[in-house]
RNA sequence: GUCCCCAUCGUCUAGCCCGGUUAGGACACCACCCUUUCACGGUGAGAACCGGGGUUCGAAUCCCCGUGGGGACGCCA
């Protein structure tokens, strides 16, 4: 059999949402399942609505995903151009074939497409066998000479040699004018395969690119991990069928196939997505996770004073790793870290300094801080320890008063490691201060 | 309205093709355990075969009809 050619064709109208990349996850997995070649191609045949950025906006998308294509814009390839506003002498030519062949007309100055009105039946690779009878003839050329999207689709794929037409199911109804055409250019056939749609996760309705969510980029802004949207994506619609789920790239690409890929509409949800994205970044090894830290502080402008030294940076990110479920959440989780005028949590503070004497046991604390070895979790650990032994107090008599004055908060990362982070100086004046007011 | 597609826990899904399961997993929710914080993790609970007819000894599974959901009916893509 010869080499699969799969292409995703998205219009620059808008912004790249998260339908539009799992088709195009679809087609670059079947692509990379069968050793076979993903295209990019530019619909961009309406001018009226494209714009340079959205273009911008796709290849960036594409890219963080790591859907990389290996024929269209920038990539090259032997049947470019792959924008179809570079392409019209190509659609040209096929219209003329159309027009020799009698099956144009002219109306109000655009071209219609005579159908011949037979039963259109496709063998859809998911859906089974699907018929349809087009019942009216179409324009294809704009009476401003441009051609129409059901046109240069079929003459792209045409010419591009494309064997199987993985989409949305949204196009299902649009296949039979695209056989019509196909057969009027006695072309044969590419395998369909339309999936199901993305449905938004309130209310009726297909994702739209203005519901919560929806847009690639925005994931990307959030800190997200490229790998856990796909690794989400690719079971929104699909399965493999036993209980797995987290998987790597590999095993995704090497499992995928178009019989697996289910026929029902699959609702969106973001919380399953936050928790696919959680996992993976709890196995993030650190330099990657100091690294999405960074940028995300950076975006978020946390430290408009002056950023904190490397070092600190580091530690404190990785000290909060195992304890956030989501990038996002790192501005407020380690707000302290970087200021002395950190919030007080008024219900920690009546919690923790409302019963027995926590003024005392911090100055105990404090005492046993003023010595300790703060090199590492171990040894803070153990002068903590050997102070609880001294006075015949509960550790929690020192942790929670502790923790309160030097962060604010009754939660947050290991005692010992903030601590150790935080260093004896700032330690000891946050307690002192707490134990002033 | 016409045409097309679809139908298992709240959500994503396995099971359906090749009828016999305590209908399985995950997210979410709840409880407990772990941890003197929080989160992670562990254990457990609740939670579904849209309805009606057939076929069959037996139907989530096959067939038909309803109903419901989705999509398409553009000189948008």
């Amino acid at each position: 059999m010869s080499q699969v050619r799969v292409r995703f064709a998205p219009s620059p109208t808008g912004f790249f949402h998260i339908g539009s990349a799992r088709t195009a996850l679809f087609n670059w997995l079947y692509a990379r399942h069968t050793g076979g070649v993903f295209i990019l191609r530019i619909e961009d045949t309406d001018k009226e609505r494209n714009t340079e950025a959205f273009l911008n906006v796709i290849y960036n998308s594409l890219t963080w995903l790591g859907l990389n294509w290996d024929e269209g814009p920038k990539a090259g390839g032997q049947f470019g151009p792959y924008r179809q506003s570079e392409r019209t002498s190509i659609y040209r030519e096929y219209l003329e074939k159309l027009k020799a062949g009698g099956r144009t007309y002219e109306k109000d100055g655009a071209v219609y497409f005579k159908i011949s009105g037979e039963p259109q039946v496709i063998d859809d690779a998911i859906r089974g066998r699907v018929e349809r009878t087009e019942e009216k003839d179409f324009v294809i050329v704009r009476s401003d000479g441009s051609p129409v999207f059901h046109l240069v689709n079929v003459v792209d794929d045409i010419t591009m040699q494309i064997t199987h037409v993985i989409r949305g199911e949204d196009h299902l109804s649009n296949t039979s004018k695209h056989t019509e055409l196909f057969r009027a250019f006695g072309a044969p056939l590419p395998v369909y395969a339309h999936i199901p749609l993305i449905l938004k996760q309130n209310g009726p309705g297909k994702m739209s690119k203005r519901d919560q969510g929806a847009l690639i980029e925005e994931y990307e802004q959030r800190g997200y991990l490229p790998e856990a949207l796909v690794n989400f994506l690719c079971l929104l619609g699909w399965s493999p069928k036993d209980d797995s789920e987290k998987m790597p790239l590999a095993e995704i690409i090497r499992r995928f196939d178009l019989p697996g890929v289910n026929q029902t509409n699959a609702r969106f949800d973001e919380k399953k997505l936050a928790h696919m994205n959680m996992v993976y970044l709890l196995e993030q090894p650190a330099d990657r996770f100091v690294a999405l830290a960074r940028d995300y502080l950076k975006r978020k402008n946390t430290f408009a004073a002056g950023w904190p030294e490397d070092a600190y940076f580091r530690d404190v990110m990785l000290l909060s790793q195992p304890k956030v479920k989501s990038i996002e959440e790192l501005p407020a989780y380690t707000a302290y870290f970087f200021t002395e005028d950190f919030a007080v949590d008024p219900k920690a503070r009546d919690k923790v300094m409302g019963k027995g004497d926590p003024k005392a046991r911090l100055r105990e604390l404090a005492d046993a801080l003023k010595t300790a070895d703060f090199s590492s979790d171990a040894a803070l650990e153990q002068a903590v320890h050997a102070q609880v032994a001294a006075h015949g107090v509960g550790l929690g008599d020192y942790i929670h008063p502790g923790r309160l004055a030097i962060s604010g908060t009754s939660v947050g990362p290991s005692f010992y490691g903030l601590l150790r982070v935080l260093g004896r100086e700032r330690v000891l004046r946050r307690i002192e201060r707490l134990l002033a007011t």
